[in-house]
DNA sequence: GGCGAAAATCTCGGCTGTCTAGATACTTTT
DNA sequence: AAAAGTATCTAGACAGCCGAGATTTTCGCC
């Protein structure tokens, strides 16, 4: 694989994604496609993450701990500094520094646990929410209308899909993550 | 909506994501779900990309520009510092940085182009292939193996979805990018 | 009921990546 | 061949992140 002969015909439409594989069959071409479609969508939901919090006077880890803060609350249980940390892959003084801004402005605040008085819980505060459904509610639109060119059945199939791969990707970072003691051992050039 | 009342019975299997939305029927479920779902796809991305390339002494923009450089190239034009700031949504200093490094590591190596001899063009080096290589090859096992639980019409279905997802939300990043001439006009408090 | 280990968070110093503004190199236009 | 334009690079300042140690609270045990 990874031959550059014959690519002289500049196929950008191809999205660039999909060439690490084969690409012989019909179902071949399918999956090289989806696979590039989806890292595209991540790369794409990155930059609209950034692009929208630059626009409100914060970065990007400011706004994913916004929604972190938003999703547990409204699950029914606040989430703490720590648990926040791990969410958004943060050490600790980095998570202290994200929550001090995040405070400062008025997007949440902290509160202390009343049986386990060691625990910080983190509530978003009034104006954090309106920030959070600034965020969702046009993307909720898009998507909506997306939706509707979809049967049930077929849904039901994306569904079924997303949910593998997401399982599947989870999967994959732990055994990423698992192998993160033993990085630079053999100090081979 | 938003409502924090009835939530109190801590389902926490529902993803925490969907519940910006109705939930009445089953398509309403199914739409939440699959939202949810790329979401959580999209940040579990992120930490795996971010996790990897910590293990071999970069960070998570090094290797993204790093496969952008190899998708440019093996699609037959090498892409120049400019687009590759563009695309990574970069200042021009940070880019001359971000080749900086990855040159001296040997991951990647700047080239003249012949005949507009303005232009930089950008090429991915043995190490730098080998790396991305790397990233990828795993990643696509696990992906053909979720695959070859679909059949090739509910290939199909994910695809057209995929793509309809991803033009959406292109779309939405212009309009969210057109936007940010004028973010902080007003200072209400 | 008080002591030590464990847990959760915070503080502080240093480093790295990014940005902005301006400098440099080459090309195209007139 | 000078002026205007485009692409890239340089330099200084700043913001976010990490890591180690300090602080506060809890839990198990005697």
């Amino acid at each position: 694989m990874l031959r550059t002969r014959d690519v002289g015909r500049k196929r950008r439409d191809v999205a660039a994604h999909g060439m690490y594989r084969r690409r012989d069959t019909r179902r071949d071409v399918l999956i090289a496609e989806i696979t590039a479609e989806l890292r595209r969508y991540g790369v794409d939901a990155q930059h609209v993450g950034h692009a929208f919090a630059g626009q409100h006077g914060l970065n990007a880890t400011d706004l994913q701990a916004l929604i972190a803060v938003m999703d547990a609350e409204l699950v029914g249980d606040p989430i703490t500094p720590g648990r926040l940390g791990e969410h958004l892959g943060l050490s600790s003084g980095s998570v202290t520094a994200l929550i001090d801004r995040l405070e400062r402005v008025g997007h949440l605040r902290r509160d202390r646990d009343t049986t386990d008085r060691r625990k910080v819980l983190l509530r978003y505060a009034e104006r954090g929410a309106e920030l959070a459904m600034g965020f969702f509610r046009p993307l909720g639109e898009r998507t909506d209308r997306v939706m509707a060119g979809f049967r049930d059945d077929e849904l039901e199939v994306v569904y079924r899909f997303m949910t593998a791969m997401g399982a599947s990707l989870r999967e994959h970072r732990d055994e990423v993550r698992a192998a993160r003691t033993e990085p630079h051992r053999r100090r081979s050039e």
